[in-house]
DNA sequence: ACTGCATGGTATTGTATCGATACTTTAGTT
DNA sequence: AACTAAAGTATCGATACAATACCATGCAGT
């Protein structure tokens, strides 16, 4: 068991590696960091709650200072739109400009983490998936991180109607797509 | 399938995110980076054929001018020894000092790891493992990295007696503890 | 032995991450 | 009105990282 849980680290430190090691090649096309493909990619899927520098500062695991400064790259690059929230205005806003979208369409690593585990069973994904998750809210709650999931797996989501879905936590009405959305208020059923 | 791939991709990429959050904070207590402490922990395991500038280079998959200069920050600080190899002498050995041993097994993240993933079973553990291996392996050959194993899964091992090992490769003798090491010439079975 | 050429490593330079600190603006509270 | 908290930005210093150039050693082939 102890072996185990060693073998398991050490599996996510050299895939930590690969990733930051793919995210480094296929991000030096366009001048941009890992952390940058990492934002991009997280401003893509963030919902309204968690569309701002605060959220991607809790999602990275970073500075705010640091993270203001990776966004002010983006923004110079046109791939971000930063603007100032109507109802609190110290909140700013931030959303992928359209050369944002296609840049975050085009710099995908996943089509080689899907050859990568082509061969795998999908009964052995699904208990891999399942096993990386609770370890991984584990560590989140052992730091009072936030657990950032989909709408649909949080325990807040109510459905109204067929196409009609509520958030309990902000009484906010949500769309069918929105449920889809990551969400730093997240909290798993 | 398709989705399964996708969130373990997405899976790994949150881990590692936590990993080197949790790096960056156990490492700020000696002035160290994430990439610092990789360095020092895969220096205490590297075996004879591998403990050198440049196998250290394919295993953190960054370029060798870089890895230099780590190298030199780790040596400046009196955690790692450096000399140059009798046989070959274009060729740079590495050891950890007593100070960078002590270092490594005082700055661990294991420990979290362990209790993050105390509650699974082994054998979900067991899947999540060889799971994660296979994709590992298919990765490094599609970028045609070295697998970095040790000895004891190395296609080349070759026990000679009870306590006698034997390299194919290279042809060298290896102690018991020798074929626990990794090697950057690693061959998985 | 001489001449390429590959290999292992270092030095240097420029860009940008990252943390730390201080600061500004807005919100909320007493 | 004053205090405090929260969201962000600005600035500075250290240094990761890539790119390039460079040096020394080893190894072919002739």
């Amino acid at each position: 068991m102890r072996k185990n849980a060693f073998t398991l680290l050490e599996l996510a430190e050299r895939l930590s590696n690969i990733i930051r090691s793919e995210m480094r090649r296929i991000g030096s096309t366009y001048h941009l960091h890992p952390v940058h493909l990492q934002a991009l990619s997280f401003l893509k899927q963030a919902n309204r709650y968690s569309n701002t520098p605060q959220a991607l500062t809790e999602y990275l695991g970073l500075t705010k200072g640091t993270v203001s400064q990776s966004l002010l790259l983006l923004y110079r690059k046109g791939l971000v739109a930063r603007y100032v929230d109507e109802v609190d205005k110290r909140v700013v806003r931030l959303k992928l400009s359209a050369a944002g979208k296609r840049l975050v369409k085009e710099a995908q690593i996943a089509p080689v983490w899907q050859s990568a585990a082509a061969n795998v069973s999908p009964a052995r994904i699904k208990t891999t998936v399942l096993v990386l998750l609770e370890t991984l809210r584990n560590l989140q709650a052992m730091h009072n991180e936030r657990p950032f999931g989909v709408c649909n797996t949080c325990i807040h989501l109510q459905r109204e109607s067929a196409r009609i879905y509520n958030c309990g936590l902000t009484n906010d009405r949500l769309s069918v797509p929105e449920t889809r959305q990551i969400c730093r208020l997240h909290t798993p059923q």
